[in-house]
DNA sequence: TTAATAAAAGATAAAAAGGTCTTAAATTAT
DNA sequence: ATAATTTAAGACCTTTTTATCTTTTATTAA
């Protein structure tokens, strides 16, 4: 469904929106290690968040990712289009062309009608609310 | 959502399917040429999917791809499952190393449930059905 | 100001997906 | 039988994705 790196990225901004509820910084190490992803490939994926500014990061000591106060209510729809795009949400599921009410694929309709309550369920969902079982141990970033 | 050789295979499934029903066979040239897609590569997928017996074959002059009686009620479900593996309807959305109501991600409720629309979907869906509106002109199975 | 720290950036590489080309095998019609 | 046709199979190539390693830049603390 969704790519790797956006995948990572994903469960580090809610590792970060979690972790940095008081205004602390985490490192990439700290992050990766928390949720289980590769490093470098997982710093990249930030960096590129963090230019698109829906993450913060400071260098040197005591620096890392965090949150600023208006990225705490970022929506899981805005991670994945800075991520994979919006070709998921607005592509033909049987790799037509262009996907058109005009010129449909066979599976439109029904394809479409999927498509659109995942936009949705990703649009109403913010990172925070996610923290919010998290917290309390009900849900995982990482197996095991 | 599929991978390419997926879109690739229900297309063509849905022709030869439609293309097909009064027990003719249908060359890969002329599948390919219909639904616009890679020829040799299209081949494989096909050849895949016939030795899984989603479709049948016979080679030599007037050979080609067709659809044996048993064939012709094959789901969706059963073509993306012989393509693409079951992995986007048990993995998890957030990439852990599996999808599980015990150990859920952040957003396993939500996105089961999508996942499961998905499914249901596919599987209540028939290659046959599919060709209803395709022999009236109302889908299309190739841009143009 | 210097040393330590941590992200940023870039080079490189491995793996997977997507696609092409060539040869082999089976079938049919002559 | 032979030649033509068409799928089957395998080798090969390209692009994208995923991942690692190294160097640079910014920041902090001593
Ligand atoms: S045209 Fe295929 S999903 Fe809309
Ligand atoms: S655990 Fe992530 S979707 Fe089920």
């Amino acid at each position: 469904m969704f790519s790797k790196a956006c995948e990572y990225g994903i469960r580090a901004m809610i590792y970060i929106t979690a972790a940095s509820k008081e205004g602390e910084k985490m490192s990439i190490k700290d992050i990766c290690h928390a949720i289980g992803a590769p490093e470098h490939f997982t710093a990249k994926i930030l960096q590129d968040l963090s230019r698109k500014k829906l993450v913060s990061s400071l260098k040197g000591p005591s620096g890392g990712f965090f949150m600023e106060d208006e990225q705490r209510n970022i929506t899981l729809m805005e991670i994945v289009e800075a991520i994979d795009g919006n070709s998921l949400f607005t592509g033909c599921g049987l790799g037509l062309k262009q996907c058109s009410e005009l010129h449909p694929c066979p599976i439109h309709n029904k394809f479409k009608s999927i498509r659109d309550s995942l936009q949705k369920m990703l649009m109403e969902t913010t990172v925070l609310q996610l923290t919010q079982n998290l917290e309390k141990g009900l849900v995982f970033l990482k197996k095991n």
